[in-house]
DNA sequence: CTGTTAGCGCTTTCAA
DNA sequence: TTGAAAGCGCTAACAG
């Protein structure tokens, strides 16, 4: 493999000693001869010269390298937060990158440990587990930690977060509004995750008691099970409105709802949710859903972690909502 | 912020010295004496101690950090290459971060660059743009390097792709079987990116000079127009193939086609094409489509680097198919 | 089987 | 405005 110039080879090239480069290098150009600062910009340029970050991150133990932990970048509001961080953390000449947890507590327990090797200069994180004394065990104690998307219970670090509740509720008026009296949510098991409580307690607050759960499971049987269940309710209720709290059931149950012609135009019968993407939209144009903003939440997250850094103290542990469209 | 446990005060814990650590820490605990080895296990754990990896880099010029550079983060056969990439680089004990060029070659410059500090060793990329010169110029000399999913131009770097031709042909075949003697491409421009090009001629291998191409562009405004195109090109044809070369123009225009009438079951039009997810399936069960595997591509991908990296060359330069499913 | 020692490439006082 | 020199935490000869 080709050898690279160190910060001596420009030293002597240009003539002057390391530590000037050094000073160069970190813009202490201030007290600097223009004579010589431009005899190192020549040597750096003619040499090629990179600076070696792990040298630098040894003596100053700060690192520019911020992993995002996403719960599963496979999803695109994963990847959009992390869009969003990228985005501001570039502007101010920190590298983003962005780790997955797997959908998986284990996975996310153990890319969380991998990170304890001071290469990191902070982490962000959107926890699956509800943990705090895992969490606790695992997450660098020495940088700065900032929480998205899921609230872990008595955390001490910042989370910002949808503003799911308010959001929820005002989705279900919209829609009780219109005459329907009925809801039935469509979700996974909801125990012990801060977003889909909150979303189930703002429909709650407007359907109060009318409110049905449906979980259509993980597998394709257990689906079909849901789905059929759904349809004899909706039958039985003579309508109302379905609820996804997740995009990706709107897109599996949408198609077969239209399909089947449980959900029409001008009907008793409504879909909504909250849904990431534009898809929803390409299968049923005008359906009025719930957007979220994962790329202003990624943004909000950035700015309270460079906070951190730069400050070189943990961020205090303040809840921040970002609002999303309905 | 806390202070962290060195080496030093681990040898001194365990009464020995910090060369035993560090033997110890690599694994050459052979040729080691039982009694010391167990005290050094425990003054690792009473004093919580964790390596310092950018210490351990600064001297052997070796990092367990790799760096998956992807097209767009957003895609989901970027973030399921990703996930085949972690596969293999957990299991050897690396850890694989992804990176974005956000569909921006100036931008995928940039990221690449960001690579030039030695802090990563290796790194897998999914290229945009196809200048090699300018890639030549970002891309850390010093560390194994693999292409993913498209081709560099005489790129010295070893890639792993789909058989993008052969599955394409295959695909097209079956269809030209069924009595279809037309194909509508939908495409964006196939200049200079290797993949729309080989699966462009694996097609016109079968329908020959039967084959129109729409591009839908960017926007809304000119993917109405190409949309309109599309349907009068296939009234006038009586019907033919509709082959999307990318998943994203399969979910836009498959939904409408199917409201408009355009495609029917048992009709003389069929929709078919490269898709990654099951949302095409979603949206019309039963259709035929191409599903690549970005997985296997990102295991393979893994494969190569990690022989690159333990030999500590750079891999031969050779070209790699990963079959697709029709 | 274990310790001593000399750096890796950089930053940062302290002096000049 | 610049340089000399110490040392960050670790590895790897070389000795013993």
């Amino acid at each position: 493999m080709v050898s690279v110039a160190t910060m001596r080879d420009v030293a002597s090239e240009a003539g002057v000693s390391t530590a000037t480069i050094s000073r160069y290098l970190n813009g202490k150009t201030n007290h600097m001869s223009s004579a010589t600062a431009k005899r190192v910009t020549e040597a750096i340029k003619k040499l090629n010269y990179v600076p070696n970050e792990s040298a630098r991150q040894l003596i100053t133990k700060q690192s520019r390298l911020v992993a995002v932990v996403a719960a599963d970048v496979d999803d695109y509001f994963s990847t959009e937060i992390f869009k969003g961080v990228n985005s501001v953390l570039k502007k101010n000449n920190f590298i983003a990158v962005l780790m997955d947890s797997d959908s998986d507590e284990q996975r996310e327990l153990g890319t969380l440990s991998s990170l304890n090797q001071q290469m990191f200069g902070g982490v962000i994180i959107q926890p699956l587990s509800n943990d705090l004394k895992a969490f606790k065990k695992v997450i660098p104690q020495n940088i700065p930690v900032v929480m998205l998307d899921r609230q872990v219970e008595n955390s001490p670090w910042p989370s910002v977060v949808t503003n799911n509740y308010t959001i929820s509720k005002k989705a279900a008026q919209y829609f009780k509004d219109q005459g329907l009296n009925h809801v039935f949510v469509i979700t996974n098991n909801v125990k012990n995750v801060s977003t889909r409580e909150e979303r189930l307690s703002g429909i709650k607050a407007v359907f109060h008691e009318n409110v049905q759960i449906i979980e259509p499971g993980d597998n394709e049987d257990s689906f079909n099970v849901a789905y059929e269940k759904l349809k004899r309710s909706v039958a039985a209720t003579h309508g109302g409105l379905i609820f996804a709290l997740k995009e990706r059931w709107l897109l599996k149950f949408l198609p077969k709802l239209i399909r089947d012609g449980v959900i029409r135009k001008s009907d008793g019968v409504h879909m909504t949710g909250f849904s990431d993407t534009s898809l929803t939209d390409n299968i049923d144009p005008g359906i009025k859903v719930i957007n979220q903003d994962p790329y202003q939440i990624g943004v909000s997250a950035a700015q309270i972690l460079i906070e951190g850094v730069e400050s070189a103290t943990q961020p205090i542990a303040k809840k921040i909502e970002i609002p999303a469209q309905f």
